[in-house]
DNA sequence: TCCTTGATGTCAGTGACTGTCATCGACAGT
DNA sequence: ACTGTCGATGACAGTCACTGACATCAAGGA
């Protein structure tokens, strides 16, 4: 048996995200996660560089996801439907935890500060999108372009599926990629 | 003669961007703008909301401009062209201030907390663009997706205008546009 | 048995904000 | 000129997000 009890990362990720939805992230002290949590506050900023991103532990997964899919596309697809691919295959890691997200994103819709760190986030995504299609040769401005266009159709895809409660992340994707290209 | 010199908002704005510039933000505290402004650090909180908000204190013109532009587009044009004509619009209020807007650009892109603020600020644009195309009567889906178009777009050009020193940001913003339909 | 390592606790300190109250010039009404 | 209100500011104390430095202690290896 160890001096502290393992699993402390997790913890205080589900205490943060309980306390978030009792009170609200800013009536909630990066102490009051660590005390529900068993440890001290320097120990919460131990695992996570800021408060706001003990909600964001998952992202990395989803860039990498949205990266690789974009790597294993055949040579000869064009580039918006490489780019879209990256948004589909990351879609696909929420499909699963569609209770988790909603909790989640309810929680960062109401904290302004939250949004900030979410847009950060999804800027991240895209910027990786750009630099994977740039390597299978695409020329940088589409490539830009085509990765913003991507994260847009994700998010979108992500807002109806919350909100409406659409069933399927990966067909409010289809829907939000056949919306755009209708737009031209 | 009142009692203290006016001006005082407009002075913080220049001392912080002076100091950003000299030190960088971080290590610039909010009693050091002060200070130089000849104020004292509450009064600077009185003006600005964070420390952060000093440096986008036009935001709000360039959200104007672009929803103006698109509630003023003619009945019969498509809604990403709306979109991006607003785009042209919020473009236009800078075509003056190429140096000033490549000083602020640059100390944003030193600093992930004023990304932060600048994605947030974007989405702002996003989000009004997309209410002034459905109050044209655009599907609230077009809508949202050519919003995130012309943003896109604003952005691209944005940075090709300052990273690459291209002479005219509405010239960009069209080079943009025509790649984006390029993608399609 | 001793030493190292890794995760934690403890504590003091900085800086971004916030609430509250006092101050004082300007301006209007009398 | 007298007076009262108003708006912008100063002064000050307090909370909370973070950070650096050092101490502690279980586990594992030499």
């Amino acid at each position: 048996m160890s001096r502290w009890e393992p699993g402390a990362r997790d913890r205080m990720t589900r205490a943060a995200v309980e306390l978030f939805a009792e009170r609200g992230f800013e009536r909630t002290t990066a102490g009051d996660i660590a005390e529900r949590a068993g440890v001290t506050e320097r120990t919460f900023f131990r695992h996570f560089p800021d408060k706001r991103e003990v909600l964001f532990d998952g992202e990395q997964a989803m860039e990498h996801a949205f990266q690789e899919a974009i790597a294993a596309a055949p040579a000869d697809v064009a580039p918006i439907d490489v780019a879209i691919a990256g948004a589909r295959a990351a879609a696909g890691l929420l499909t699963d935890r569609r209770e988790q997200a909603a909790r989640r994103a309810q929680i960062i819709a109401r904290t302004p500060s939250l949004q900030e760190r979410e847009l950060l986030k999804l800027a991240g995504m895209t910027r990786a999108a750009t630099d994977s299609l740039r390597e299978r040769g695409t020329a940088d401005d589409t490539a830009a372009l085509a990765a913003h266009c991507a994260v847009t159709v994700f998010q979108i895809a992500f807002a109806r599926w919350i909100d409406e409660d659409a069933p399927d992340l990966i067909a409010c994707a289809e829907e939000a990629a056949a919306g755009l290209r209708g737009l031209f």
